[in-house]
DNA sequence: TTCCTTATTGCAACTTTTGGCAATAATATG
DNA sequence: CATATTATTGCCAAAAGTTGCAATAAGGAA
């Protein structure tokens, strides 16, 4: 299934239009598989589409994440990075080399209903990212 | 204990120096309470210390997290705001109305520690912000 | 297909955050 | 107390991100 194919009903489903600035940075999106920067996204959709502007890609960004097709999230440097919405998941980095790893949300599925029933709120989406030390920048410390 | 007290010696131990600057940034952080943004920050040191530049308070901010005196969160925004450096605790913010409380570290503690086994890693400092529906507004929804 | 409505984009100005470098000032030492 | 060392700051300019508004174009209706 194209990129066109899976989004675009998406978008209409919520009164949206697609457009081919949005169906660039999601195609982007898709198919890298990470996390990347407004920067990164606008560097290769702009490929895509040669009058995009950053302006349109951060606006985009925020949009698709709005929507539920794009997850924000902080790798601890104070910016923004984005991926693609698929199953849920967070992360885990290293401090000292920046090696990352997917944590899936099962793990955390217990923690979720404890912190619901002890608060009261219902919770949502949260992508979170850990911070600690890998396996191997444990051994030089 | 006066602010100067009780933070210059931790600076000292690091090697690093107490300046007007350091010291009014830490003043408003520990008496705010909560978390503020760098504008926030500035805002107020700025009263104290009148030659403060907003680069320093970025500089300083930023610094004072490094080693452990405030804590850096993400609130939603893709913005940073910082608190001073107290118990250990994360954040819930509702998604509608942004009411948001403090959650205990001892609720996620036995997360963590399954964590780290299935990982390998060696959790550091997170502070996680977890987003959801208040009950309040989980009725009017 | 053509027209109409309005969601979406591009542009330009603006705010927020970061980085380089010389001047300043905190602290150790004589 | 005076001097030397160098961490820290301020200044300036650049990078990153945001906002308002007029022009454009997606998609429904004729």
């Amino acid at each position: 299934m194209s990129c066109a194919e899976e989004y675009t009903p998406k978008l209409r489903a919520r009164g949206y239009r697609m457009t081919s600035q949005r169906l660039a940075i999601l195609h982007v999106l898709h198919h890298s598989g990470g996390h990347l920067s407004p920067a990164e996204v606008y560097e290769q959709a702009h490929l895509q589409v040669p009058g995009l502007t950053e302006t349109t890609v951060y606006r985009t960004l925020d949009f698709l994440a709005e929507n539920g097709l794009a997850r924000p999230a902080h790798m601890g440097s104070g910016r923004l990075v984005y991926e693609i919405a698929r199953h849920e998941h967070h992360h885990l980095k290293c401090r000292t080399c920046g090696t990352e790893m997917e944590v899936e949300h099962a793990l955390l599925k217990s923690m979720y209903q404890k912190l619901e029933s002890e608060s009261g709120y219902k919770l949502t989406d949260s992508h979170l990212t850990f911070f600690g030390l890998c396996p191997n920048c444990q051994k030089g410390d």
